[in-house]
RNA sequence: UCACCUUAUCGCCGUGUACUGAACUAGUUUCAGUAACUGUUGUGUAUUUUCGAAUAUACAUUCAGCGCCCGAAUCAAGUUCGGGACAAGGAGGAAAGUCCGGACACCAAAGUACAGCAUAGCGGGUAACACCCGUCCGUCGAAAGAUGCGGACAAGUGCAACAGAAAGCAAGUACAGUUCGGCUGUAGUGAAACCAGGUAAACUCUAUGCGGUGAAACGUCAUGUAAAUCGAUGUUUGAGGGUAGUACGCCCGAGUCGAAGGGUAGGCGGUUAGAACUUUUGGGCAACUAAAAGGCGAGAUAAAUGAUAAGGAGCUCAGUAGUGAGAUACAGAAUCCGGCUUAUGACCUG
């Protein structure tokens, strides 16, 4: 399957972002925060993720593109880690809660421990 | 004026699948020309070889295939679906603020007057403007030049520091004259005094312009049930409501028939080829404009235009130098144009 991130992998449905903040669990590893739901998903994909970062925090325009890209790329790489192993099929969104800029080390160091915890509490 | 560059690896977004012209009108799909690919087709020519033929190669023509590749539906190159390959392209000078002006779209009601708002020397440019150009005047400057909310005190109303009795609607100092009436003159204050002036980033007046709502406009397709909605028809008193404010005026409003709306912030169109851009020539002091030629380079929608690594350029600091260290601005299209304003790095020039 490679490290593709096609448009199908994409969480696009607003009423699915809704449901996803209402009746989401989370796991965090700072400053990223993962909210996931098992839920049917309008493609035949295991996962639909997306990325978000607060308006509150990151008043320039630049800056939120900036960590939404990163966020994006972190995951593109990293998703055979629980592609492949779930059981069922999960929207995803990723929140980053900080204020200050990160780099891509940080942010990949994070994600990656946010799938490590989401993988765990799924298997048990 | 430019908006860091190059290479490697891994990705994202939409577009295309040789080109050109026409026909049919929306379709199980037409015609012509040029170019390219494949070949156990046929024919001809040339060359090689040979006594000759066959063979081989090249070219021309004909035929068949292919229609970027694979799979499925299909009489499919063209239509539909899925997967892949290749090609070219993929944020800005301000994309920002949303402050003006338009294009475009819609409206139960958009009309007239008043009110309100905007603009303000004069002339020109423009689709239009509060923008731009020229010019006059004022102010600043030695000059080059910079800058200006620069119409009107003619009508009415208001305001005016200091000085002064008084800057109005009422008072009044000193001296002199006198037809004895606060009638006249002079002095004193001030820019200005029983007389005119100043002031319109004071009301006001004059001239010109202004219906409202904005792409979440609007159109259309799918799904499809009631009040309400839309269309047609139509009646009497017209309650009541609406038309940004007021007045007039105008519109809706019973019933019947037909259609399909709500929600799902669903799909597609609108949507990117334009009052655009570049060059040349003509007109104009200029803004700008006319003609010709040329090419076309983002189209997302939880929102693409990237991430990482290495190297280099310019900049700053240190150093005689080789070199070393540092930082790499402001900022992200969202219907599209013309301006204005604000933010901001580097270089060149006056």
């Amino acid at each position: 399957m490679g490290l593709s991130f096609p448009k199908k992998e994409k969480l696009k449905s607003k009423k699915l972002i809704e449901q996803l903040f209402v009746e989401g669990n989370s796991v965090s590893s700072f400053p990223i925060k993962l909210i996931y739901l098992q839920t049917k998903l309008p493609f035949e994909v295991a996962i639909q993720a997306g990325v978000s970062v607060p308006k509150k925090n990151f008043k320039s325009a630049v800056k939120r593109n900036r960590i939404k890209r990163l966020m994006r790329e972190s995951y593109r790489l990293n998703k055979a880690l629980v592609f492949n192993n779930s059981k069922g099929s999960f929207a995803f969104l990723f929140l980053y809660l900080g204020k200050e800029m990160p780099d891509f080390t940080l942010v990949d160091k994070n994600l990656k421990a946010a799938l490590h915890k989401f993988k765990k509490l799924n298997d048990e």
